[in-house]
DNA sequence: CTAATTTGCACAATCGATGGTGCAATCACT
DNA sequence: AGTGATTGCACCATCGATTGTGCAAATTAG
């Protein structure tokens, strides 16, 4: 009614209809049937309550009922085509149980995710998802306490169920078919395959051990001199580029790179260089990009496969004492120059 | 203490310290000196909390001072290089300021936007940052009511403040870049310039209006058979590619593109197309991706300022009242083979 | 040594919603 | 009509924190 009005509560209900203000609770949170109110009392109130726009404060609701319809979804970065995109398959699943998502990130640093997962717990979130934490474990310490449910995404845990890429096999893949790629031209010689990016991390770990182990496979030479884990910064990635070439005179034609953000450091050691330095070198990147596909060498991606990692957490969600154990979700190669779909083609547009 | 256990309360410290609750309260919000605390029964009470490892239950806080520490980002989407960006850049200034950020996507649907608005105000936030909503006002008029404080970015509104980027100045700047591109080549003719994507928002109109203008005056020629507005979907805009395509046999020399949305649905064709079709197109972007810079054809890209249009946001939302005018934000033409830092460069990555 | 301050804290109402319990009125049935 | 079951709803404690108010005890002033 009147705008600048404070909210309309179930006390002004409750005077408005006559009714007592539990009353109006019960009709309006839906549970009025078990409370056996009376179907026109119901409607009165749902009335009234449509007339002065009221909505639940769902802070008190909450409070009272120390659950807060909130399921959180902690990510150590926002802005990086693999992460948001689980935010956008997350938000769409989450909202569909007409519950609120909360995408919050932590920069990948294990105090900034500590305080965050303190926070959202504050707020009596009742579901957290966490991906890409540095330490699930501690955060599993928190939520355990708080009685809140929780499942690892992307990296493990090993007490809490935990939903992963299978880094391994994808790197596997990844390896073999960047060697591969190479069957018509030169063969590959094993001093030209290099792996750039990563750190000490679970996923980064099976990465390299997935790449070492196709790589003496395949090229029958150790790879180990061949492994530059530059961290998760796209500036530390360049510097590798950048020194690799200062002593190289060229870049390796084989290019096994990280994630995309490691890939970013690649194209800032491009704009540096002309476009003969990337004549023949194929990169494989562990993460998928649209764009990333369609560069000028030949680029094989793996993607993968967070509606798969999603569905599978929230299925674990449901169960009423998910075992504390590890699921691989298989990731899959992309060849070079797809432009495959992803959550925005589920959202609607319509011309105004 | 025990982790099983329930989270302690101010009533648990009040027993333990042998005070009241109410100086309990003050001691851990930090109001005990205004309300004339003994510094050392604060030091008990602080050592009492941290031993317990106390939180205060914001939702119970929340309710009482009907403020939250919220601050929420309504977005389109997120797994887009600009809202993720945006998203990004946005928390780590609301941590900043000692608050919690809350970031959250509407799918550009007009009905969900108000939605998780009305569900965002239930949650008592105290502040609202609007990217990109379909209707600004409709949703000014919810805050409104609410009290709560807005601004509107990327899409203006007429009823609060909008920070939104210069659009028209802009498109101009691509188009003439796009245009000025071919000086060593054969000059281009007005009808081998198009533009795609977007719709009937004002992002899209002041694009198009720039991109229009500006082709008159360098082209000289009418611009409106040039203008193929495809919404926001990548297929939308395939298709409509492919329907140049059928009908000219090539794509247009020059293109304007809306969006990296719709610059995926460039990507599609491609993958249905060889190499050669596009020997010798230029693409303007206005949108900036580091890898789409990088592709096989000269790739310009117009960076929007998301930084300083936070920054605007932030520095409007701190004044008292400020007016309801539209703040104009220079965004930034970037030439081909750019790799440019992004907020990712901020986050600390230490090798673990 | 008494009066006026100041210090230090406790009390209690309150925010808005929830849900267990109890009670009157109505209905069913012998 | 009397007994028991059912219906329909009101009452009230409660969630955990905040904050205005009041009042002893300690301190200072005169």
């Amino acid at each position: 009614m009147r705008q600048g009005k404070k909210k309309a509560t179930i006390y002004d209900l409750s005077v408005l209809s006559g009714c007592s203000a539990s009353t109006v609770s019960a009709v309006l949170n839906g549970s009025w049937r078990k409370r056996r109110i009376k179907e026109s009392t119901a409607q009165l109130i749902q009335g009234l309550a449509e007339r002065h726009q009221y909505t639940a404060n769902l802070q008190a609701r909450g409070l009272r009922s120390s659950r807060s319809g909130l399921v959180g979804l902690l990510l150590p970065v926002h802005d990086n085509r693999y992460f948001s995109s689980m935010a956008q398959t997350f938000e769409a699943e989450v909202r569909s149980h007409g519950k609120c998502p909360i995408v919050v990130s932590a920069c990948r640093d294990p105090e900034e995710e500590r305080a965050t997962v303190e926070t959202l717990i504050s707020y009596s979130i009742d579901e957290l998802f966490i991906a890409g934490a540095t330490d699930p474990d501690s955060i599993h310490t928190l939520c355990e306490a708080a009685g809140i449910r929780h499942i690892n995404i992307d990296l493990p845990g090993t007490r809490a169920p935990s939903v992963i890429s299978d880094n391994y096999e994808g790197a596997r893949m990844l390896t073999s078919a960047i060697i591969e790629h190479f069957h018509s031209a030169e063969a590959l010689k094993p001093k030209e395959l290099f792996l750039f990016g990563g750190r000490n991390d679970h996923a980064s770990r099976e990465r390299i051990r997935g790449f070492r182990d196709t790589k003496i496979e395949m090229l029958g030479a150790d790879a180990d001199d061949c492994i530059q884990p530059t961290g998760y910064s796209p500036n530390m990635t360049q510097k590798a580029f950048e020194a690799f070439y200062e002593r190289e005179g060229k870049l390796p034609r084989g290019l096994f790179i990280n994630s995309s953000i490691n890939f970013e450091g690649l194209l800032r050691f491009m704009g540096q260089h002309p476009h003969e330095t990337f004549a023949d070198i194929v990169v494989g990147c562990y993460d998928y990009d649209p764009f990333a596909s369609f560069l000028p060498f030949p680029v094989l991606m793996i993607r993968q496969n967070t509606e798969g990692m999603l569905a599978k957490a929230f299925e674990l969600m449901a169960e009423t004492r998910p075992a504390p154990q590890i699921y691989l979700i298989q990731p899959e190669l992309i060849m070079p120059r797809m432009a495959l779909t992803g959550p925005l083609d589920d959202i609607k547009d319509i011309d105004g």
